[in-house]
DNA sequence: CTTTCTCTATACTAATCGGTATAGAGAAAG
DNA sequence: CTTTCTCTATACCGATTAGTATAGAGAAAG
């Protein structure tokens, strides 16, 4: 592992662990066993560690996301596979969802905010137009996106929260619920 | 005002702005008009700030929580008047509300985590046992007690958060709508 | 053999961090 | 009139912040 990776996955530790705030550029180096210049040749700044961790790691859930909200004639099963898709990522990158969680939640003001918002601008984006598609099918969804992405997003995040604290696990009854009390909301 | 009131106020919305870690002591006492050890007279530390606010101000966010959680017997109707106390809070108090989310969300090694997580025991408690005597009326909710306020919280906040960002009013048809759809994950 | 390019260390900058020692102003109490 | 207590300012502390100027080591290319 060379330096550069050395010095991403050192910073997603310290950032998933305490906060991109919190943590300071000379911390990141020392933990690897280099200095700061090294850290300035490959990202050129803090904000541009965390720029690459977000577009290097968290690229893969967009990708399958992308394909899960390809198809809208099946709602019930996009919906399934959405799910999926959020809950493989976590449990194959849990402290990277961890941290962009966190900073999702943080707030508009902040740094690290603005870095993240634009990979989950995209997430919103891709439901948005998952629910658009899905409107011709159901009369019901039309002009509703919106509430319908964020609904969505945040019973996802409850769910993979409660799995992320150990309270449940991931199975495929879980799953299920979690998809019908999603489900719920949208039919009535 | 007097200059105590003034400093919760203006380090309330900084914090809420670019978040705890973000933003230094003398910034807060600068905006105020004071200098730092006027702040230290009164809160002793950047972290006493932050506990004061929690303390003082989310307090009747407790307070009302408990009023709601007291009967059991009646759950849907406890259910509605729980997510009341939430949305009543929020409006009331939006930038707090804002705040103590983002802190919440933030990492268990953060210092604000630290800080929230006292209030945020506190309101899980209520919720848990308050679930737990709404066992006693219904059978299968025995020994959920925990997922079932952690799915509560994130029902409330997703909501919460849709009406923050504004995409939803906070009418009693929607606040139905989202007892509604809690309910479907306890009674499945 | 020389030049060029990539990478990394030493040593530094100005600014800011949370926090404090000291002192004084003003009101209250004796 | 004096003492005491609450509050606030000046001026400072050592540590840390993000970021950089300079230089050198080592490999690759000519």
């Amino acid at each position: 592992m060379d330096n550069r990776a050395k010095l991403l996955e050192q910073a997603l530790q310290l950032f998933a662990q305490r906060g991109y705030d919190a943590i300071g550029v000379q911390e990141i180096v020392e933990q690897v066993g280099v200095t700061k210049p090294t850290l300035y040749h490959y990202f050129g700044s803090k904000r541009g560690v965390l720029e690459a961790l977000i577009n290097e790691r968290l690229q893969p859930l967009i990708d399958q996301l992308a394909n899960a909200t390809i198809h809208a004639n099946d709602v019930p099963a996009s919906l399934a596979a959405i799910f999926h898709v959020y809950f493989d990522f976590a449990q194959a990158e849990p402290l990277l969802y961890r941290m962009q969680l966190a900073m999702w939640f943080s707030l508009p003001d902040n740094e690290a905010f603005q870095i993240v918002a634009v990979a989950a601008a995209q997430q919103q984006a891709l439901l948005e137009s998952f629910f658009v598609r899905a409107s011709s099918f159901h009369g019901n969804m039309r002009g509703r996106q919106r509430v319908y992405a964020a609904t969505l997003l945040g019973t996802i995040n409850t769910y993979i929260g409660l799995w992320l604290s150990g309270a449940i696990q991931a199975t495929p009854q879980i799953i299920h619920q979690a998809v019908q009390q999603f489900s719920y909301g949208i039919y009535s």
